[in-house]
DNA sequence: CAGAATCCAGCTCGATACTG
DNA sequence: CAGTATCGAGCTGGATTCTG
């Protein structure tokens, strides 16, 4: 049940807002076309061929969801064929910042979680 | 096929490492453990009680996950029943800040968001 | 208390085909 | 070019039961 006071500070109720927020943002390929677009202003298909891996029904999802959530612009261009631009929004470099953040952690660590990946491996295997 | 050479930088290459480690830890539950864990040890039940919609399961595979990724500590107390704590290593928590950074955004602008999410929503609507 | 094991519904995602 | 629509395979995750 909700209650009705429900203050936003507490995180690790499920009703809170901040949490639905942090769960859209806490995605891996948001993190990546932030990422990107922190840059410069992209469009589909680039982003498309620049994200490893991405298929195009989840990337057309992903932007979907950053251009509700008012993290990206969608500008489209009525030339033959048709050109979609995405660019970042004021809200949308707030949070790249801290998004780059992670990412530049996980190129820093990524060696030090191997290792101890490995170490439990081993520990597990016996 | 993992190339040899392989760059740490590029983000964007599925086969990059840094990229695995940022599929591991751009996941919301980690978030929020790391977060809690952050401030102190705290048992698994307890864990399972604070954040509030995780089940047994859940918990107990993400756990493992962040243990493996040395990110936490699992000390086990040979009581009658067993006590489980989990702890936050020295690598978590240089983690850990960038996560709480996370959080802050959330909380910060979780009302931007909502704004923009009913603009878009109206403006689909028609 | 701290899980592991099982079972299964539901959702996600990729592949494919089609459109303005 | 930039998507949408549709359709299965498969993984995720909840509920439940059981254990040291």
């Amino acid at each position: 049940m909700v209650t009705k006071g429900l203050r936003a500070g507490n995180v690790y109720d499920a009703n809170c807002p901040t949490r639905l927020v942090l769960d859209r943002i806490a995605d891996k390929w948001s993190v990546l076309v932030l990422g990107l677009l922190a840059h410069e202003p992209i469009r589909f298909n680039e982003l498309r061929r620049r994200i490893d891996g991405i298929s195009q029904k989840v990337l057309a999802q992903a932007l979907r969801q950053l251009e509700r959530d008012g993290l990206v612009n969608r500008k489209v261009t009525p030339t033959v064929p048709v050109t979609v631009e995405y660019s970042i929004t004021p809200l949308g470099r707030t949070l790249s910042k801290t998004v780059d953040a992670l990412s530049a952690w996980a190129e820093k660590h990524f060696s030090d979680v191997q290792r101890a990946q490995q170490a439990y491996d081993r520990q597990a295997a016996r």
